[in-house]
DNA sequence: TTCTTTCTTGACTAAAAGAGTCGGGAATTA
DNA sequence: TAATTCCCGACTCTTTTAGTCAAGAAAGAA
């Protein structure tokens, strides 16, 4: 698995309000309910999600959370990039020399690590929202 | 990062016995000084690394470890797939529709998995031993 | 206003995975 | 037989991840 399981909740609550654009703002509770993720955690990784700026919240009677930006146009790499913040530096993505390098021994698998990691971003910035709510259209048929 | 410091500790050791075929079997105690790998542990891992094949230990005065096959004909795939043993099934690999699925939820994920699982090996089964120990002189000049 | 709904926050606990250790036993060779 | 070195299982410690709780603040309905 390459996601935890917090980013995948963080990835279908999305998706679920992607399903949803245009019906007003969705409650913390349906999309749990849709989505079989534990409510209170929910309410913890859509707290976060809002600093993306993907989604708001909007509190009160018929009080909710909105997707902000087209299904279309965001990407599981955008996401998945703001929730796991700055690349750590421990991940020695940026330096090839040992003399530059914080963790030092692990550079000889920096050439392994960038190649790596741009592949799997390669995929997370070419799949979006929409793409995930199809493929689960497809897995409810 | 991909790899789990144990794996990572395994490659560096099957590295290490690269650099060091044709001169007869290596401690582990020298692996561990070399690398910077504690001891007790490096044990362990080598200890589960005979099961591959790719190494073999002899005990006693002289003991140690020997790399048994040429290090440019074993790749990081062959590696990680060994020390990952069989995919769990957990991860969601092989099914595409709800019905088949072990695992439910995550089967709108699937291809997304498969695509990211797919694109890493790729690249881990086109990195050599070789390729490493080449870095690694890099990384010390 | 006052009540209900729903998000908000931060601290808290629990569970799992990962990292690393220890002691003693078994082979090998000097 | 004594030194060396791998071998093995059980064990502990630490970190990360998962998940919960209680009290508070906004928004709108009555």
């Amino acid at each position: 698995m390459f996601l935890t399981q917090r980013n995948q909740y963080a990835l279908r609550a999305i998706v679920e309000l992607a399903k949803r654009v245009g019906s007003g703002p969705v409650k913390v509770s349906e999309i749990a309910v849709a989505q079989a993720i534990p409510r209170r955690f929910l309410e913890v990784i859509l707290g976060q999600l809002k600093g993306s700026g993907l989604v708001t919240a909007k509190r009160g009677y018929h009080g909710g959370y909105v997707l902000v930006r087209d299904p279309e146009e965001i990407t599981v790499g955008n996401v998945i990039r703001f929730l796991q913040g700055e690349p750590d530096h421990k991940d020695c993505q940026n330096c090839v020399f040992k003399l530059q390098c914080p963790t030092d021994r692990d550079c000889a698998f920096a050439s392994l690590w960038n190649r790596v990691n741009e592949a799997v971003f390669a995929i997370f910035d070419e799949t979006t929202i929409q793409d995930l709510v199809e493929d689960e259209k497809m897995v409810e048929s």
